[in-house]
RNA sequence: GGGCUGUUAGCUCAAUGGUUAGAGCAGCGGACUUUUAAUCCGUUGGUUCUGGGUUCGAGUCCCAGACGGCCCA
């Protein structure tokens, strides 16, 4: 059904744009209306389709012309116009379907005339519909010789240039649909994104852990340093925000006895975007009982250079100008290591603070006077160790400031048993054994709500009923959560995140 | 938020402050029954991102803005 107002929309979008535009949509216009003389639909859906380019091309890899001729196999397959080579009486197109590309070859004499006469109202970027045999052309290029053929849908706006193509990124990303259509490597890199997400979900199914999903809507936000989007709910007249993480919720379900749990969702965080960033990005969160961070590495590395293997058929890949290897084991490297060897900080003087102001001072590191000492320490290590962490390199034993969820370690309770996995020089990675100690939470959440009065705007805030959550007994238990875009970003080797999702955040168009 | 940088035909790109802003592809008209970025002949197409300014003259120089990119925070 046509809601009203429909045909102004449509009005308005085909005359919105310059009058090269316009003329180009009259003339496409034009012709669908010369194949509705013809007696056609521009617009029909009643063609089926019975293979996919890519079978036909490696199921018939082998054959030569005249084994095909003698086996006349039929078949019929859809697909856009590519591209369009005229050759008077006869006609060859390139036609992409979901699979691949094959070249759809049209002489008059093997056609109906009217299937033929369609022909003169096409256009690259239409869809067709051909029904046809498999055949070799002189220069051998395995194709479909056509015994049918119908344009199934007309397009009204021309496809970018077939050598060149698109590159405008701005372009790609906001108008996907394009980049998508002209664009092997933007279908691939989806595809692979589809299948990481896919291999990932199996990984864990396969280790008898349950998949949830929950709230992203909520009174109140935590299980991260940030900030959050704040929206409205009209019914109840409430402040909402956007979760940043789904982690308080998944230690719920822990204590309510869900003992392997994962969810892959959305999280939204109220900051700038870059090659790295994105304020909505999707992230894997997952819980298992009677483990410690120290299982999580060792599982980290199982899924993270099993997927590698998975994609790649190897577990060293290249990016950018690096070459990665995802063979286990990982690198391991304390903050305190990291101080020591990278920013240059005597073993003795890790955990005193002029020793780490001095330090930051060399790295121009701002506003730190009123940090507290693990924020220091964390400033310090970022600085001087972050971008030289390419390998993939598990960072472990964070400062307790930094980490208000995390178990103390039983060796150094100004340390918590955490990990964070690095790999080009980013995050990819965050995990630690999880406080279970409610009274400790509840003094972890005073100590934040404190740095949020001091003006520490990413502080988290107050969560009563998680508190009361570990009141009822949460076992001993591990978490991590693994940005999606970022290991896609790995593991198709893309340089930007907003090559890993299909629309990036974006300025409206001016 | 700061620095640098970009925006010219549907797409990819040219154009020393100086003639009427060009080319390829796409489009339109024509030739062509095995092409492969098909080829050949002819041809249409411009808010030079927007708005100011300097100048006899601005795509080009200056200012402001919009939207991108890279780097930094």
């Amino acid at each position: 059904m046509i809601p009203a107002g429909h045909a102004d929309t449509v009005r308005r979008s085909l005359a919105g744009g310059t009058a090269v535009e316009e003329t180009i949509i009259s003339q496409r216009k034009a012709k669908a209306d010369a194949l509705r003389a013809l007696g056609d639909d521009p617009y029909a859906n009643d063609f089926r389709v019975t293979h996919l380019a890519a079978d036909l091309l490696a199921e018939h890899a082998d054959k030569d012309a005249e084994t095909l001729e003698a086996a006349a196999i039929a078949i019929a397959l859809a697909g856009r116009v590519m591209a369009v080579r005229r050759m008077g009486k006869v006609v060859f197109l390139v036609v992409l379907d979901r699979s691949t590309e094959i070249q759809v070859n049209l002489f008059q004499n093997e056609l109906p005339e009217l299937d033929f006469q369609r022909l003169e109202h096409l256009d690259v970027g239409d869809i067709i519909g051909t029904g046809g045999v498999m055949m070799r052309t002189r220069k051998g290029e395995l194709s479909v010789k056509a015994r049918s053929f119908r344009i199934l849908t007309k397009t009204l706006r021309p496809l970018p240039e077939k050598w060149h193509g698109l590159t405008d990124v701005a372009v790609r990303y906001r108008q996907r649909y394009v980049d998508l259509i002209v664009n092997e490597e933007t279908r691939r890199t989806f595809q692979a994104r589809s299948r990481i997400v896919s291999y990932i979900r199996r990984f864990f199914e396969d280790r008898d852990y349950l998949e949830v999903e929950t709230p992203m809507l909520a009174s109140l936000y935590g299980g991260a340093a940030a900030r959050p989007f704040v929206t409205h709910n009209n019914a109840l007249d409430m402040k909402l925000y956007l979760r940043i993480a789904p982690e308080l919720n998944l230690k719920r379900l822990v204590v309510g006895g869900l003992h392997r749990v994962f969810e892959l969702n959305k999280n939204f965080r109220n900051e700038g975007v870059s090659t790295r960033h994105n304020p909505e990005f999707t992230a894997l969160e997952f819980y298992e009982a009677f483990a410690n961070y120290e299982d999580l590495m060792n599982l980290t590395e199982t899924l993270l250079s099993g997927l590698c293997v998975h994609m790649h058929g190897t577990a060293v890949i290249p990016y950018g100008e690096h070459t990665l290897s995802f063979e286990a084991p990982f690198r391991r490297l304390s903050v305190y290591q990291g101080l020591i060897e990278h920013a240059g900080i005597p073993e003795a003087d890790v955990e005193d603070r002029d020793a780490l102001l001095a330090a930051a001072a060399r790295y121009e590191i701002p506003k730190t006077a009123q940090m507290p000492l693990g924020y220091l320490q964390m400033a310090v290590f970022e600085a001087a160790a972050e971008h030289l962490l390419i390998q993939p390199t598990f960072v472990t034993d964070f400062p307790l400031d930094v980490s208000p969820l995390s178990r103390k370690k039983d060796t150094n309770p100004r340390l918590v048993d955490r990990f964070e996995l690095y790999v080009a020089g980013r995050e990819i990675a965050n995990a630690f054994s999880e406080l279970n100690d409610p009274v400790d939470q509840y003094e972890r959440f005073d100590s934040q709500v404190q740095n949020r009065e001091k003006g520490d705007d990413e502080a988290h805030p107050m969560d009563e009923d998680f508190v009361r959550a570990l009141e009822f007994g949460m076992p001993p238990t591990a978490g991590e959560g693994i940005g999606i875009d970022r290991l896609v970003m790995l593991m198709t080797n893309s340089p930007s995140i907003r090559d890993v999702l299909f629309f990036p955040l974006m300025r409206p168009e001016g």
